[in-house]
DNA sequence: GCCATTACGCTACGACTCGTAGCGAAAGCT
DNA sequence: AGCTTTCGCTACGAGTCGTAGCGTAATGGC
């Protein structure tokens, strides 16, 4: 978050209901006008509180909209399936279902196309957004490793960028598929990604199928 | 293009050197401003032409800047290097090359998110971009199978959702490299996608780098 | 060569949003 | 109490939007 009312400080402290009506209010405006029509005069009608608070609280329309729409990402989480393959694909559509969502999309969009232009901005996008969900990946190949299903990784250095390439290439995917190509991400398009995610272009032969875990139903 | 001189008309024709300026100075805005900042003013005192100029022609800012932004997109070629894993390779360093431009990012990803709440504008960019680099994709995996590389796909449904497939995971995890991360698409970047595309995660391990083609020099 | 037709540059306009400033009132802490 | 900070409200100049109207420039048809 950002406006945590400075702690020792004195005077009237700070609406945290103001905070969550005006996050709320800011999602709400995102499904009904977009990004660009948004506007801070409307949230803060919304959100039933003045035009000024906003301004006191957050620096603009960029920084509010991040704020709102990482909310919206913190109730991923990784199932225990099983098996290395039903974890990826209980992720991905989770995280298509979020997607799925449009005060998601669009925000999502937006603010990353401003931050290329902004350094403050992206850095908040990481810290709140991109970085908190590398966990995923984490306890995934963690727990892939501890099944045997992947071979363990000796060295620190490029364990960590074998996740940041899986992260690319994961949430890359979705967020091309959803708002690219603007196809759903149902459950046989997560299958046919894991599957070559796993055993690559020349696994996605029909054989190859029964070469990973067998895929009964999901218990 | 959008603005062909309604041929059989009579009258005073369209201005096409007009038309180039107007791209060319909305790339030149898109480099200096972003995208939330650019004004369609501003693009006609840049081209030097009249504000309302732009407006007979282009519907709004989205379609202006997609239109500047869709020239972008021609250069990309499939170089014959060889082996399929190659061939990714460099799609992957000129798909980044691209991005790399500023003018690119900005507008690319602005308007893809404008394009969420815009159907038509959607269908712009998937006609004008998306749709006309799955090309690449298709060349790709012919050439692999004519090697040897890629077993053939006889069913054209599920070869036509396998290069869907394929384009989503290539270009996102491209963008979501450039765009979110914001860390760099080197040659060793590319080579580890290749490497988890072609072979799966599985396949990441040292000893199964030797089972791909010897990736020699270029050749 | 003349005329109808269309595009162009220019100016001006109302409507809207932006971000800030100033005010009195409210809500805490000591 | 008294002090401090936030809150809602109003008002403001600055800037952008998209459109309309004008006179002029560039074509094709006759």
């Amino acid at each position: 978050m950002q406006s945590r009312t400075p702690a020792g400080r004195t005077g009237r402290p700070r609406s945290a209901a103001a905070d969550t009506a005006i996050l709320a209010a800011t999602r709400a405006a995102l499904v009904e006008l977009g990004w660009s029509k948004l506007t801070l005069g409307d949230v803060a009608t919304r959100a039933g509180v003045a035009k000024t608070t906003i301004y006191r609280r957050w620096a603009g329309k960029n920084e509010l909209v991040v704020d709102a729409v990482a909310e919206l990402f913190d109730e991923l989480e990784l199932p225990d399936s099983g098996t290395l393959a039903a974890d990826i694909e209980g992720v991905v559509l989770q995280f298509a279902a979020i997607l799925a969502r449009p005060e998601a999309r669009s925000g999502l969009m937006s603010v990353v196309a401003e931050s290329i232009r902004d350094d403050a901005l992206r850095e908040r996008i990481r810290a709140s957004i991109v970085q908190r969900q590398k966990r995923l990946v984490l306890e995934g190949r963690c727990r892939a490793e501890r099944r045997g299903e992947l071979p363990p990784e000796p060295n620190a250095e490029e364990a960590a960028r074998t996740v940041d390439l899986i992260f690319d290439i994961v949430a890359g995917a979705v967020v091309h598929r959803t708002l690219v190509s603007a196809e759903p991400v149902d459950a046989e398009w997560a299958r046919s990604f894991t599957q070559v995610l796993l055993l690559g272009l020349a696994g996605t032969a029909d054989d190859a199928r029964a070469a990973q875990a067998p895929r009964g139903p999901r218990t």
